[in-house]
Formats: C-alpha cells, sequence, structure tokens
DNA sequence: CCTTTTATTATACATAGTGTTGATTTTTTA
DNA sequence: TAAAAAATCAACACTATGTATAATAAAAGG
C-alpha cells in the first residue's frame, strides 16, 4: 500500500539514506525466485521445501532464513512484488479513455502474465488460498472506481463496488479457466470471446 | 462422479454387498470432521496437523490414518460429500421453472451453506488451491447448462458455458466477499443486490 | 448371549523438514 | 586494501509424518 511507485522508490525514503541493495542480495532472491517458479509447475505449493528451493538455486539452506521467515512468506512477498507490477502496467496506460470504450483491463492482466510467464502461471492457478487471485481482483475493482465519474453510471459507489467485484471476479476465474486449459482455445479467441461477454455487462450497467 | 445419487446409494452397488457401516467408523469420521471445522475457522488450513485434528476429537493418532491418507485427503473427501449435498438440494427443486424467471441458484447455494455452516464456512474462504470454490462454480454451470433450451437463448453450448462460468466464478465471488465482511451487510440485503446484479446479466444474455 | 469380526488404542520407530545458532569463508562496498 | 555484509557449513533440538505391531474395546451376526 505504501510501497507502490516502485519505479521512483526515491520518493519513498528519505535521500541520504537509499539503500544501495547488495548484489548477492539481488542474485540470492532471484535464484530462489526462480527456483520457486519452476518448482510450483512440478508440483503443488504445499509440498514445495526449504530444501528444494535452496538446492535447486545451489544456496544453502540457511541462506534462506536470512531473507524469508519460510515459504509462505516467500509467496507473499513475490505476489506483492507481481501486484505491484501490474499495477505500474495500468498506471502506465491512458486508463480512462481505454475503459470507458471497452473495459480493456483484460488487456493489461495479459500484459501483466507476459511480463512474468512462468511465476504468474504458478501462482494463478496454484497459490493457496487463493491469495494472489484475491489480489488481482482487488486492483481491478480499485482501478474500476478510480474511474467511476468516468462510466457515467447511475449507482451509488457501493452498488457500483459490488458490479465491479462481480465483473473481476468473472473475468479472473474466466482467465483461470483458459490457464488450466489452454491447449484448447487461442489467446486470440479467448479475448475475443471474453471481451464480448465484459462488453455485454458493462453495456448493461 | 459415480457416486452421486447418495441418498440412493442402494443403486450403485450389488444388492446383497450392502456394507452397513460400522457405528464406530461413523463417529469416528463425524468427530474428525468436526474437529476440522473448528479448527479451520482458527487456524490456517496449512497449519493444521493431524495431531491437532486428532487431540480434539479425543482419538488416537493412529486411527485417522485408518480414514484418510494425510490431511489434504480428508479435505478432498469433505468437499466432496459437501458437493453431493449440494447437488441434491438443487435436484429437488423445481430447478427449470424457478431459474428463468430469475437466476435463483443463489437460494440454492445459500440453502446448501445453511445445512452444513461450519464446515462450508469455513471451506468456502479457506480451501487451499480453491478447490471447493472450484467445485461449486462446476455444479452451477453444470445445472445452468441443463436448462440450456428453457432458456431459449441464441449461443452455441461453448458460448453458453462461457457465460455461464462467468456468472457462477462472480456469484461465488461476490458471496466469498460477503463472508469475509459479514458484519457489514446483512444477509437479506446482500441477497436483493446480488439477485439485482445477476439480473441484469441474466437480462443482457 | 456368545463368538467372530472389526475398529480403536498404545507404543514405538525411522524419516524428514523446521528454524536457529555460531564459527568460518567469501564477496562486496567504499 | 580494510571494514562490512552476506553466504556457507555443520550441528542442534524440535515437531510432524506415516507405518507397524500387539493389545484392547466395541459392534455385528447368528
Amino acid at each position: 500500500m505504501n510501497d507502490n511507485n516502485s519505479k521512483n522508490q526515491a520518493l519513498n525514503k528519505p535521500i541520504d539514506k537509499q539503500k544501495k541493495v547488495d548484489r548477492r542480495v539481488k542474485r540470492t532472491k532471484k535464484l530462489i525466485r526462480d527456483s520457486l517458479s519452476e518448482l510450483m509447475m512440478e508440483k503443488d505449493y504445499k509440498e514445495i521445501t526449504v530444501k528444494d528451493i535452496t538446492e535447486r538455486a545451489d544456496l544453502n539452506r540457511g541462506t534462506f532464513y536470512l531473507h524469508y521467515s519460510d515459504t509462505y512468506d516467500l509467496l507473499e512477498k513475490v505476489e506483492n512484488e507481481l501486484i505491484d507490477n501490474l499495477e505500474d502496467i495500468i498506471d502506465n496506460y491512458d486508463i480512462k479513455s481505454k475503459i470507458t470504450s471497452s473495459f480493456s483491463i483484460i488487456d493489461y492482466v495479459f500484459e501483466h502474465f507476459k511480463e512474468n510467464d512462468k511465476i504468474c502461471r504458478a501462482l494463478f492457478i496454484k497459490s493457496p488460498n487463493n491469495s494472489y487471485t484475491e489480489k488481482l481482483i482487488k486492483v481491478i475493482v480499485d482501478k474500476g472506481l478510480e474511474i467511476k465519474e468516468a462510466l457515467k453510471v447511475k449507482y451509488s459507489e457501493e452498488e457500483l463496488s459490488y458490479r465491479f467485484y462481480f465483473i473481476a471476479c468473472g473475468l479472473i476465474g474466466l482467465i483461470r479457466k483458459w490457464f488450466l486449459e489452454k491447449d484448447k482455445i487461442s489467446k486470440e479467441d479467448f479475448i475475443k470471446t471474453t471481451d464480448k461477454i465484459l462488453l455485454e455487462y458493462i453495456k448493461s450497467i
């Protein structure tokens, strides 16, 4: 919440106290994260151990605990980074003009997936307690509400938020379904169908 | 899949080999299940151990393994029983007439929750990998497709299934949201709002 | 009611993962 | 190049897992 704007992190901290991250830390975190991505493609999250992660990353098991308290802590931090990335993508588009013509939020979500393919796919499908999905939904709802006035709808903020929540869950559900059976339909066809559904709904609001 | 019709289980097995379930087994399974419900209200599923469950149920730890291979096996079996219960509820209503006037599937889902309050609530909110939610969605989509012709819509089966999936995810998402912040809005108000949203969408199909 | 069958208990066991610690080595920073 | 920081290594106590066996308790079925 207070560490968005990850691209201008200078704004968040006192200028003089800008922590330069040690190369080794960067390397270690990247190795752990990559290792996690791979493992999540191979087995259920609950079966992944710290030993699994560090062995594959060729790190000492103890090193893991220098950065994360356990595998769930790791997952949460990775998820939060990804959500920051999605918010950056959305903020870098002219969202107001686009979203009114069609609910093109779907494009941003796909852009986000494209930029973080492996880990996103894994998290999206397998994140425990659905935490990643929940965060995605929150971003969509919030960004929708931000352009409330541009939509010129008749509903109160509360009523509108229910509708956005409904749309967001439906959309994320469809994308998730598509991920699970990706061989059956091309991305283009999927987007076409989904856009149509969303449009129909947006019109009905 | 092949053990639906749980109310007429005589049909599934040879008549002569009808296994009467030992009282002790029934008791043990109920104790385990109740214990699980309680624990899931208190902490994350991943933190619940076999020892936790059996201690609270006042059973020997080994007894657990006579019935379930691990906690995830337990969860899956409980989920499947619940889904059977939901399907029974839906089948016992005159679904075709009801669903065409309004998408009253929401009533069935609530009925289902009412009948299995504690465990449903826990599973719904915390089931890992979202498996319970996914099963709920599948039931809604399947039941929707069953009355396809009654709806007299213009879409092909495939297109319709996408729309039902969208609705199901949206609906389940809303209910889930309501569960998480239940103090804020009464059940009646929630149903009223949700019904309105669903109706708007159904009309647009 | 009595016998047979079955479920549960008690106990022990090997295995594996967890999270922490302290001393040592390696790498980076400045 | 010296100081600081990070990663390694080995060891630790602890806890949960899943299995196995003999003993006990309870239910089923005649």
